[in-house]
DNA sequence: CGCCTTTGACCCGCGC
DNA sequence: GCGCGGGTCAAAGGCG
C-alpha cells in the first residue's frame, strides 16, 4: 500500500508538472526510476511499518536518502507552485495582450470612419472613395484628434446630462470649435447650438428629440436634421462583439459595477457598469454573453465621458466617436436613414470589412455594432496584428521602455495597420501583404496562435511580460486603467 | 478604511 | 390596473 501511495504521488506531481518545462522537472523526472525502485526496496524500512534486523548505519543512511528525497519533493512542489503561479500570470498577461489587440482594433476602426466622415463632410460631394489614399496627412495628427474628439462627444454628453450647464457647454464647445481638427460631432453640435434655442433659451431635457418637438426657429431641413443626428448621437449606444474570456473587454477606463441582471433570452448575466474615472461620468455599459456563444463578450457602451481620459482609453473613446461619427453619416444623406428604419444593417465602408459595423436604430436608441468576433476572408482587421509587433495598444499596460520605444508612436502604427488595407502599402512600418495574410484569424484561439507565431510579437511580448513580472505583476497593466482587475477574480479586465 | 462586488429591492416604461 | 422586463439603487460584505 504505502509504495503504491508514494508512486502515486510522484507521477500526480509529475502530472501537474506536465508539460510545464522546467530544468528542475528535468532532474526529477530521471530520478523517477531510482527513487520508486529505492521505495520499494525499502518502503518497511523507510516507513517503519516492520522492524528489521538490518544495521543501525544502514538504517541511518537509509533515513538520509528518505529525508533527501523528501526534500527533493518538496522542492519540486514548490517549484511547481511557482510553475503554476507563472503560468497563471502568462495567462492573465495573454487574456491582457488579447484585450489591447482588441482595443487596437477599436482604434482602428474609429480612425477610419472618422477619416471618411471627415473627408465627407470637409469636401461635401467631393469623391469620398479616395480618402483612405491620402490619409497619412491625417495619421500624424491622429492621437489628438481622436483625444479632442473624444473631449468633444464629452461635452455633447455633458450637454445632454446637466442640463443647467447647456450654456457653459456650448461655451466649451465653441472654445473648442476653433481647433482644425474639429470633429463632426463638434460640428454638429455647433450646428445644432446655433439652432436649436428655445424660444425661452431654456435648455433641451435629456430626452429631446428634435423631431418630437420641432423648434420655431428652425427653417432648414438642414438644421431639422443635424438636430436629429445630434440627438441621435447623444443618445446612441455602442455595441461591441468581441470574443474574450475576460468578463471585460479592457478599454482604459475605470470602471464599478453597480448592478446585474439575469436578462430575457440568455442565461448569462448582463452586468452593469459606469465610469468611475471621474466623478459625474455619465458613461456606462452593459457587459453580457452572447447567448449562442458564450465566448462572445458584447459591450454596450452609453452615453460620453466628461472627463479626460489616458491614451489607453482613447482606443474605446475614439470608437465611441466613430459609432456617433457612423450614426451621422448614416443619417445624414437622406431621410430615410436609420431614422426611420427598424434594422438597417449599414456597412460601414471600411474597405474590406463589409460588415464590420452594423446600425440598429430599433428603440429605444441607435446601436451601433462593432462585430470583432468573425473576420471573414475580407482582409480582416483581425490580421493586423501580424504586422504590429508594437500592438498591444493599451499604453498604460506597457512597461516604460516599451512606452518610450519609437514602435510604439502611434502614428506609424496607424499607418502600419492602414496600409494592411492594402490602401497604403508604401507607408513605413508595414509589413509585405503576404507575411499580413499569412494569419487567417477567425477566433481568439487562432488569433493567439497567429500572433504567437509572430517573432517580433513574441519578442514584444517576452519583454513586456518580463518587465510587467519585473514590476511585481502590477494589477492589468497598471496607471489609471485596469484598475478592476486587481480586486477580480483574474477574468475581469478591464 | 476605502473601494469594490454582490444582490435583492425598487423604479419605470411598456404592452395587454 | 397589472404583469413583465430592463435599469438602477443601496445595504451588506469582501478585499487589499
Amino acid at each position: 500500500m504505502e509504495p503504491v501511495d508514494h508512486k502515486r504521488a510522484v507521477n500526480e506531481m509529475d502530472f501537474f508538472a506536465g508539460d510545464r518545462s522546467s530544468t528542475r522537472h528535468v532532474k526529477i523526472e530521471t530520478e523517477h526510476p531510482r527513487l520508486l525502485q529505492e521505495q520499494a526496496e525499502d518502503v518497511n524500512t523507510g516507513l517503519n511499518l516492520l522492524t528489521t534486523n538490518g544495521a543501525a548505519s544502514e538504517k541511518s543512511s537509509q533515513n538520509l536518502k528518505e529525508k533527501q528525497r523528501v526534500n527533493q519533493l518538496a522542492d519540486a512542489r514548490s517549484e511547481l507552485e511557482r510553475v503554476n503561479a507563472e503560468n497563471q500570470r502568462l495567462k492573465l498577461t495573454l487574456n491582457q495582450v488579447n484585450n489591447n489587440y482588441f482595443a487596437l482594433q477599436m482604434h482602428l476602426v474609429s480612425l477610419m470612419q472618422r477619416q471618411r466622415n471627415r473627408i465627407a463632410e470637409n469636401s461635401g460631394a467631393n469623391n469620398t472613395e479616395t480618402e483612405i489614399d491620402r490619409p497619412m496627412e491625417d495619421k500624424t495628427h491622429g492621437e489628438s484628434i481622436v483625444a479632442r474628439q473624444f473631449m468633444d462627444l464629452g461635452q455633447a454628453a455633458k450637454a445632454e446630462k446637466d442640463e443647467i450647464s447647456e450654456s457653459s457647454s456650448r461655451d466649451r464647445s465653441a472654445e473648442l470649435s476653433g481647433s482644425p481638427g474639429n470633429t463632426i460631432v463638434e460640428s454638429m453640435e455647433r450646428r445644432e447650438n446655433n439652432s436649436t434655442t428655445t424660444p425661452e433659451g431654456l435648455p433641451q431635457p435629456p430626452g429631446w428629440l428634435p423631431n418630437k418637438a420641432p423648434k420655431l426657429n428652425s427653417t432648414s431641413k438642414d438644421n431639422e436634421q443635424a438636430q436629429q443626428t445630434m440627438a441621435m448621437i447623444r443618445k446612441a449606444r455602442v455595441s461591441v462583439r468581441a470574443r474574450s474570456e475576460a468578463s471585460m473587454i479592457s478599454d482604459g477606463c475605470q470602471w464599478r459595477k453597480y448592478g446585474q441582471k439575469m436578462a430575457k433570452g440568455n442565461p448569462c448575466p448582463r452586468a452593469y457598469y459606469r465610469c468611475t474615472m471621474a466623478t459625474g461620468c455619465p458613461v456606462r455599459k452593459q457587459v453580457q454573453r452572447c447567448a449562442e456563444d458564450t465566448t462572445i463578450l458584447v459591450t454596450t457602451y452609453e452615453g460620453n465621458h466628461n472627463h479626460p481620459l489616458p491614451p489607453a482609453a482613447m482606443a474605446m473613446a475614439s470608437t465611441t466617436s466613430a459609432a456617433a461619427s457612423t450614426l451621422l453619416s448614416g443619417s445624414m444623406p437622406s431621410a430615410d436613414g436609420i431614422m426611420n428604419s427598424n434594422l438597417v444593417p449599414k456597412g460601414m465602408m471600411l474597405p474590406g470589412s463589409p460588415s464590420l459595423v452594423t446600425l440598429s436604430a430599433s428603440a429605444p436608441f441607435p446601436t451601433v455594432t462593432l462585430d470583432l468576433t468573425h473576420n471573414p476572408n475580407h482582409r480582416p482587421l483581425n490580421q493586423l496584428h501580424p504586422i504590429s509587433p508594437h500592438w498591444p495598444h493599451n499604453l498604460s499596460s506597457l512597461p516604460p521602455h516599451l512606452l518610450g520605444h519609437p514602435v510604439y508612436n502611434q502614428s506609424k502604427l496607424v499607418g502600419t495597420v492602414l496600409s494592411s488595407q492594402g490602401n497604403i502599402s508604401e507607408l513605413p512600418g508595414h509589413l509585405p501583404q503576404n507575411q499580413m495574410q499569412g494569419h487567417p484569424v477567425s477566433d481568439t484561439a487562432a488569433t493567439v496562435a497567429a500572433i504567437t507565431a509572430d517573432p517580433n510579437f513574441t519578442a514584444a511580448l517576452v519583454s513586456a511580460i518580463t518587465s510587467i513580472i519585473g514590476n511585481s505583476h502590477r494589477d492589468n497593466g497598471g496607471g489609471n486603467s485596469n484598475s478592476t482587475t486587481s480586486r477580480n477574480t483574474g477574468d475581469n479586465n478591464t
